[in-house]
DNA sequence: GAATACTATTCGATATTGTCGAATGGCGTT
DNA sequence: AACGCCATTCGACAATATCGAATAGTATTC
């Protein structure tokens, strides 16, 4: 580990919290000398990581890294693979669809299809979410038994009055979500809405990302025929990335 | 200046241009040892900022790039106050839209709106364009002298058989650019495509961004109309972030 | 405008860290 | 199994990053 890069990723994880923030006040964030922050807001600043705010001293988020996650986005295999069929589901269920992969604790979304509504609706691509809360985050659990231990460990933040936070009932919950190949929330990350996921799995057996259909609570639980159409298109986008034995298992990857 | 953050983001360049590599690949990309590349790949992935591909020894872009994006644009000020009227000129207009910044001697849009008439249509936040090809480039260019004094000293690539290329050919259209208040491009950037582009100026007088009409060529010239749709559409939101004097001047700004 | 307080930036000595060559381990092909 | 190539580990030490002190810049108050 390269403590300069780690520090400069600290800069940038600090500045992605706070959003805007002094060279002293990073400093204090790091624990590090104001001068040492000012040589690594610098560095970053450079190569447009962050940019200074304009008409203050304050440091945020810079540009190159909006072009660095669109190349991102183009280079995920699961995003390309699943997009016209998350289009489909968009389209045949008349619900928003989000598919999302693990980041560290949470479940960040690296898809999304608006409701085919017409109606105004947030850009949700870039967004994280924590995963004990979150339908999509409930399948990576489920699949992935150290994800899970290292989420359990912690403590669970309630986002609503309905996030179940109680460790024993969220392992419980995830064995169901392994039985019914389906993980389900409702009100738990945002009042009014609810969701249903599956698991979308590679070659190698790992469930690699999620797929979510999202609804107003008032449209919750949705049918069977819906569930079924999402297991069918879980299980078809995992077969375009070569996972062929769908549903898959709970494993640890190392 | 920080050399290994610098190499850090040396990685993360090579990886936006060839999107997988192996560890001796950015070695001899970057002409450094395959043992300090390594040490900087692992860094990078303990930090989600790579990931290793999966089933391979080569390395890409990673998820964390797509959420500190995500922050990056929830911070940006002149995005953030230009999407209501954006969504409403492409409402007037009928066509897409888009907010365009400079990130090095590209421009980067930052905001994208949909043709309103429902076609399936690319997502184009993040993408970038050389400046000289584009109107939001030129616009850009037109206004930051000293943008455009080094866009200018290098090649002018083209991208299509209409792209203008001639350094004084470039510089005199840049001229008209302030004069009229309005960019234009017919076919330089994509066959098929042209647009018309104004400028965004903030509280200092420099312009900061630039929103664009896009259209099929067969739909070009616009109407005047359209024109002045588009000039007060980038005043009032020039006015919205500190910009009172509109059309701005060009300027150098360091 | 001057004084003050706070923050950003510069500078240089030096402790610490990052670098790179050599060695070892891992992987794919024949 | 042998071979070739690439990834990863290891450790010596040169180079670099760090941090405290000094300086510069900015905003606020009188």
């Amino acid at each position: 580990m390269i403590q300069a890069i780690d520090r400069a990723a600290g800069v940038l994880h600090a500045l992605q919290g706070a959003r805007h923030l002094g060279i002293t006040e990073l400093a204090s964030e790091l624990g590090l000398a104001p001068s040492t922050v000012h040589g690594i807001v610098k560095s970053l600043q450079a190569h447009g990581l962050v940019v200074k705010e304009p008409g203050s001293q304050r440091y945020m988020l810079g540009p190159t890294l909006l072009k660095l996650s669109n190349v991102y986005l183009d280079t995920h295999e699961v995003r390309a693979r699943a997009m016209q069929w998350t289009r489909e589901l968009a389209r045949r269920t008349g619900c928003s669809i989000r598919l999302g992969v693990q980041l560290f604790d949470e479940v960040l979304v690296i898809h999304h299809n608006r409701r085919p509504d017409g109606s105004q609706q947030m850009y949700e691509t870039g967004l994280s979410l924590p995963s004990h809360a979150s339908a999509l985050g409930k399948v990576l659990l489920a699949y992935d038994l150290d994800f899970a231990d290292k989420v359990l460990e912690g403590a669970l933040r309630p986002l609503t009055g309905d996030t179940v936070t109680e460790p024993t009932a969220l392992r419980k919950e995830l064995e169901g979500v392994v039985s019914a190949s389906i993980a389900t929330e409702r009100d738990e990350a945002v009042l009014g809405e609810s969701a249903v996921a599956a698991p979308i799995c590679d070659r190698s057996g790992a469930v690699v990302a999620a797929v979510e259909i999202v609804m107003p609570t008032t449209e919750y639980p949705p049918s069977d025929e819906v569930l079924n159409d999402l297991r069918q298109t879980a299980r078809t986008i995992s077969r375009e990335v070569g996972g062929s034995d769908w549903p898959p298992r709970p494993m640890r990857i190392d």
